[in-house]
DNA sequence: ATCATTTCTTAACCTACATCATCTTTCCCG
DNA sequence: CGGGAAAGATGATGTAGGTTAAGAAATGAT
């Protein structure tokens, strides 16, 4: 069943009872997103985190001149949302795309915390979660203030190799931090 | 009472009765830093977060030729530790150090797990503040990718005015992703 | 299969910011 | 309050990466 992947996230974190996982489930929806279909739009108010099952996502913001900037990808077994618009109820900056077909797991915003109240060990697997991100954010803010373009990607090659394959090199130039001309030279060259 | 700006700055995300905060107190520590005196080095591993009082501390992380790199600060009312290292219990890349005399109370890993046993809102109170921060360096990240570093210098001035006024240019110039000579030039032309 | 669209490549030129060096100012500790 | 170290200012020059433009290759909807 397609929930599969999504306790088993969990079960990484948190263990469930056969009872909590009815629970959960019933607190979800599916959903299906064609290729270059939007989630989320700027401007919008972000009510749900997505799960994704298969495919993959990018969530990215457009600049005062119209360029787009990768925050993140997420192929299976990832998260995606606008973070700062789903806890503030505020509208967002984010973009969110299906780079393919995509199959998503839907949690609203009211649902997540219906489930913090009836299963609190959620606050612990969502902390973790975020704990999680937020290293790898502290470390791209790092990474972005003391390497090349270069080096830069060659650990994004290191840390998602999956993704290199079936991503075009224009999303994964936004997402190191360059153009994707200056992109293709830096590949190309030696 | 040293613990007071603590159990407000809790009380902001959840409710504590006095047993609760006499439970709270007991894990916790005080300690004193002199101006340019470490919390903690890189290479160690980080066991300690460190919520602020008075004084200010910075986080900064040093690159392979030499220079560093100013990942956050920490003024009165604000956590900081090396996360990376905190969760993983590995050595992390963080140095932490007190740019003026700073008091800070400690709260260390394994205390703050009994925490979460003993008081699960804790659990709840930490995903907040992670929640925050992680909003925080997504914004950060996006600002380094679309933003010169006059841009970024406004926001910096907006966002954290207090800082400003107390912290050398230096300090400001590594946040913002600049040389002290370029952003001193850059606030000197007009 | 085919055409249209998107993506990639390459080249010439440009700019924001870095580096190095020197000088002045500020500040902190005895 | 005085001397030494750190911080800041400023000029000359260097470079990583941006911009513009135009053609080639790949890709996807029909």
């Amino acid at each position: 069943m397609p929930f599969n992947l999504l306790l088993n996230n969990v079960s990484r974190y948190i263990h469930l009872t056969d009872a909590e996982k009815e629970i959960f489930i019933s607190l979800l929806q599916e959903k299906q997103l064609k290729r270059k279909q939007f989630f989320l739009n700027d401007g919008e108010i972000c009510k749900y985190s997505a799960f994704v099952t298969s495919g993959c996502l990018r969530g990215f913001t457009v600049d005062k001149n119209g360029i787009e900037h990768v925050l993140s990808f997420a192929p299976p077994d990832w998260w995606m949302a606008d973070m700062y618009s789903l806890i503030s109820k505020k509208p967002g900056t984010l973009n969110i795309e299906a780079l393919e077909d995509t199959d998503i797991i839907l949690l609203s915003k009211t649902n997540q915390e219906k489930l913090y109240l009836e299963i609190p060990k959620f606050e612990r697997f969502f902390r973790i979660l975020i704990e999680n991100s937020l290293v790898a954010n502290q470390q791209r803010i790092v990474d972005n203030l003391s390497l090349t373009a270069e080096e830069r990607y060659n650990i994004f090659c290191k840390r998602y190799p999956t993704l290199i394959n079936h991503l075009p090199q224009k999303q994964i130039a936004s997402y190191i931090g360059v153009t994707p001309e200056f992109f293709s030279r830096m590949r190309n060259k030696h």
